[in-house]
DNA sequence: TAAAATTAAATTGTGTACAATCGAATATTA
DNA sequence: TAATATTCGATTGTACACAATTTAATTTTA
């Protein structure tokens, strides 16, 4: 692969990753629209239907987001009656985020939207896990680099 | 598969693809900087660096974006010095967007980012060309579903 | 234990993304 | 060809992302 060839944009993982990555949030969007939620708030959803009564801090953690991008976020979640935050009693500097009822039933009506969208996009559920798995492995790697430096 | 791992965070492709899209720009980041040029900047220049005096409409194809994302990019563009930005007079509706001689010149210094951020997270070229085929593969299919319906 | 360092969340400022709309230019059609 | 429809880029408004800074709370350390 010569010197041009190796800026080419379909040679590129990160571009074929950036595109990717917005398409299927688009993708998503109509179903995501139905329950009234964006895709951000959607995976913070998963998160608290995975795990519950966490921290700010916890959560970003999860979702690789810092709390510039999680507490605007989680407000607009609040006001939309999805979550509460209570600062931590026990250490002032924390603030725990709890599902309300509303976003434990709001569950109820998640469940279909992974199913309906890669049936829209006629995705093999195979060829989609496979790909899941490889990017599990790259993202390990690169956020450890990230991290460390 | 139940139902509740259905909707486990580390089973949704989309979240890998969403978060591996955001740590791989932040891995390019500290090389990014040092040309003085964003993420979105960088994917804009690569498309023009393979062809140069194109519209908006088709730089936006090339990245699947459009012109609420790429008229005020431009406009940044245009005012670092890296593209000119011209009404076509041959049909008055196009802009042509054209590399000056500073934003061609950028290239050459362009070329030693992408191996320099893959080397800094270690990925080897591989693992990394692989999952760019695969990618390539499911956007071309999930594009093609959200722009026929 | 009082001062310094660390931590967590919030805030500030910049830069995308993208849906929806607008206005001008061009193409189509009745 | 005049009216209608389409196309393109710009604009508007909302919602992230994220670096950098701030503020308050807690730990660590001299």
């Amino acid at each position: 692969m010569n010197r041009d060839d190796a800026l080419r944009l379909d040679n590129q993982t990160c571009f074929a990753l950036y595109a990717c990555s917005r398409e299927i949030t688009k993708l998503y969007r109509p179903f995501l629209d139905e329950l009234g939620i964006t895709y951000t708030q959607y995976v913070a959803l998963l998160a608290l239907w995975e795990q519950d009564d966490v921290t700010v801090k916890q959560l970003g953690a999860r979702l690789y987001l810092d709390s510039g991008t999680l507490t605007p976020l989680l407000k607009k979640m609040e006001a939309a009656g999805l979550v509460e935050r209570v600062r931590d009693p026990s250490d002032e500097r924390n603030v725990r985020i709890r599902l309300t009822g509303g976003g434990q039933k709001l569950k109820e009506r998640a469940y279909e939207v992974p199913g309906k969208a890669f049936c829209r996009a006629g995705v093999p559920a195979e060829e989609s896990e496979e790909l899941r798995d490889r990017l599990a492995a790259f993202l390990r790697r690169i956020h450890q680099t990230t991290m460390e430096e």
